[in-house]
DNA sequence: ACTCCTTACGGAGCACGTAACTATA
DNA sequence: TATAGTTACGTGCTCCGTAAGGAGT
């Protein structure tokens, strides 16, 4: 068995069974690839493809048995070339990261600033995506790890580890009478029209709940994925702002006022999560300590020690 | 990168780091996996052997790095094998096993033969070690999985399931006041000389743990690793034996008498485990799955449903 | 007619074995 | 001197690419 034949197994099931496309990705000929499989089925004994015809339409049993370890073994090859790069040059490379659009906007660019820094020759590439998106992206290896917001369910094969917690902060124009009524509970909050993230995104199904378990109905009037989004719309005076309280900036939303909201909601953890089975270089490590130890409660970046 | 290097890098830690002798486990001459080893070195590009010389000594920490990936890689390649067999032929091949001297003589027997009806083609190897070795066995795929009685520590990387309870009897020759005096407790027991299981073997942690919560120290004479030596000197009058219930044979033992102690010892769980990441074939599900339905608490078979 | 996969065939490269050389104990 | 590892070199295999042949849509 080679190496090659289980690469072309994978390229294949991610080009939708096509050999023609698995093969430009692999950058070989169809007869190339052609080969690898036929190979490899006959070395196994047995049917890896569904067919009609000559054409490939699918796995057979055996076939989706065989792909899940192929992943597993290209990844851990993967790693072994992780681990050459790591002990030639430890600080050059490519870092990976995908998050959501706050987390990359109001979080991570001191974070980003420091680990430059230190490692001014690491490329960075920040993707983005939904929460399940995030997880999605770190299983495929598409990315090193993610940061995600959403409360990240015990996936076997995934990594979390928790990096800071936040909470939310109500924003509304200067004046509003939100900013400074007392006393302030989530039942005050249900008085207005509110503008917050869409389900999935930075905690919304915990923001669902703390309403629900009081037996309460926001009125939320629009939702969105992002914080830059809710800010536009608490600017048009559409309602009150309801955003990650680390999404709150002093200089560029001095024209809003925010009041914090720690007492009312419970407190969302931000986790890094990545495939257990990672080699992690040590600029991975670096920024995951990174993203550990610079978050105040507040969103607030904290100067190294 | 080749598989034929890992297979190079792991045969060469298995064999002390003689190329030589790797490349006879191998069945490769020296100059191949000399070359195997330099390239793999070349293409990762750091040093992964320690060096006297010419001779190799050691890994560098990066070369137990990749060694430890290269494990998994070729484990994961072995599974894909196992996948091909299991398709072609699923009721042919081989179920390696490990376990004690006891579950082999006393406990497997009537699986097996249960077994061996189902799947008269697969050919069985029983491996014996100590409860250690048992899971180093398991670890290293010397074994398919391996049947445990002592308490398997949570090891990461290795699962373990749950097969069938037991407990312990006294053993005596027939008229041995101890087998029909009353009251009768730990304390009693300490009134004569012992013979058990060595430490390790067969929850004799628990055992001494047992006595030593009452501020008992028990007098044993003779501890063996295996029953048959125990139930030979308790023969030979040099104490009372403290041996798994599951290993009293009415038939064989008849000279013996035997006292049930389930009161007065935990239950000790027997546990089978294998590598995580396992492609478990049919057959080899089957048989675990005979070792936990089919053995009663007081270690006797129990028929098929 | 077009796309797609398989099969046949040829060349280039490489992996393994033999063997000579070098270094360690 | 015996043992162990590296390097050099030749052979045979195999892997990829070109190209022709079926098979499906």
């Amino acid at each position: 068995m080679e190496l090659r034949q289980l690469r072309s197994l994978v390229a294949l099931e991610e080009s939708g069974f096509n050999v023609t496309a698995a093969a430009q990705r692999l950058h070989l000929v169809q007869s190339a690839v052609s080969q690898h499989l036929t190979r490899l089925e006959d070395e196994l004994g047995t049917e890896l493809f569904m067919r009609q015809g000559k054409r490939l339409t699918g796995l057979t049993e055996a076939g989706r048995q065989v792909l899940y370890y192929a992943r597993k073994t290209l990844a851990d090859c993967d790693n072994i070339l992780a681990i050459g790069r790591e002990h030639v040059e430890e600080a050059t490379g490519t870092l990976r990261i995908a998050t959501t659009h706050t987390q990359a906007v109001y979080v991570l660019p001191p974070l980003i600033r420091e680990f430059r820094q230190r490692y001014p020759q690491v490329k960075l590439e920040i993707q983005q995506g939904t929460p399940e998106q995030l997880v999605e992206m770190a299983l495929h290896d598409q990315v090193d790890f993610s940061v995600c917001t959403e409360a990240v369910k015990e996936i076997p094969g995934i990594t979390a580890v928790t990096c800071y917690r936040w909470n939310r902060s109500l924003i509304a124009p200067l004046g509003h009478p939100a900013l400074t009524a007392k006393p302030f509970s989530l039942g005050e909050i249900c008085d207005y029209p509110l503008i917050t993230y869409v389900f999935g995104f930075s905690g919304a199904s915990q923001f669902r709940n703390s309403f629900a378990r009081l037996g309460l109905e926001p009125d939320v009037v629009l939702s969105a994925v992002d914080t830059d989004v809710i800010k536009t719309y608490v600017r048009e005076g559409l309602g009150l702002g309801l955003i990650a309280s680390l999404a709150y900036s002093d200089t560029h939303d001095a024209d809003l006022g925010r009041r914090d909201l720690s007492g009312l909601f419970p407190w969302e953890l931000t986790r890094v999560v990545y495939k257990s089975d990672k080699y992690l270089r040590k600029y991975e490590e670096v920024f995951i300590d990174l993203l550990q130890t610079r978050i105040a409660d507040d969103g607030k970046y904290v100067e190294g020690s």
